[in-house]
DNA sequence: CCTATCGACTTGCGTTATGCAAGTTGATGG
DNA sequence: CCATCAACTTGCATAACGCAAGTCGATAGG
């Protein structure tokens, strides 16, 4: 993942990209905070693939330097901090279509396609629309 | 990278799509295998980014084992095993697509942005349609 | 006041992954 | 019969990750 950006970089995109959000964790976040549209630190970690918090800690800082994710106050509740994509983050949203659709094709774990597999499948536009808007609490 | 899959997956198509290429070198090999169609061992290796044997071999055979690259021997050549996507592995394509056009946008890095990038996007299709080729050694 | 609590972390420590260098194997060319 | 080449493996050091527990500061309850 780079963060001590050890090897230069080679100007690929990719691996610019992987730079990024190159980890086994990145995207799971992203994922979250595109379809949630904005995401509390506690939220975050309670996600299905349970994030440990030192980890989730150094990947929000990581993220959040590379331009992906903002942080700010949560205006309800002094204590409670509120992450959310930047618009470089929401433009990842092609991406994610594509993961989903490429790992829902080839998972044969779930039998029962999962329901992002076939939101995406059957409306990908929509979907991709819905995650860039910045207020898309529909939560 | 879940080699031995320690965690369970959580059944979203994201995760299990981790689970196979969620590392810093995964994309950047099925890269050079899509662009180039078929590689030897040692072309691997000496890619601009330097990856190290032991990681190759190890990354290959998870990507083997997880049916997105195939080996076979060199006819050409009794000591060279040759390496290729598998279709699993081809459908990456519009993936590698969608990074290519995230990376190129945001990575500031390379002022001249990356022939890849400039390919992509005058003409994502036909490059689309050239990795899915089996046989696109143009080179 | 005094203590418990909550949210967002940090710290410690053990395990896994990655990076670097060197060694292995086995057919062939010289 | 020795060096070479392709594709690895092995050893060892460092970085990343996973788990459990601790910190900190404002507030709510007693």
């Amino acid at each position: 993942m780079n963060t001590k950006n050890k090897r230069p970089l080679s100007g690929c995109p990719i691996d610019y990209a992987l730079s990024v959000f190159g980890d086994r964790w990145s995207l799971l976040i992203i994922r979250d905070l595109a379809i949630k549209g904005v995401k509390t630190y506690a939220e975050l970690l309670d996600g299905w693939e349970g994030i440990s918090t030192n980890i989730l800690a150094q990947r929000m800082r990581h993220l959040e330097g590379h331009g992906i994710v903002e942080r700010r106050k949560n205006p309800d509740n002094w204590r409670s901090s509120l992450y959310e994509l930047t618009p470089k983050g929401r433009d990842l949203a092609p991406l994610l279509s594509e993961i989903i659709l490429w790992g829902g094709t080839y998972n044969e774990a779930d039998a029962p396609k999962s329901e992002a597999f076939n939101i995406v499948q059957s409306d990908r536009g929509g979907f991709e629309r819905e995650l860039r808007q910045t207020d898309n609490t529909t939560d």
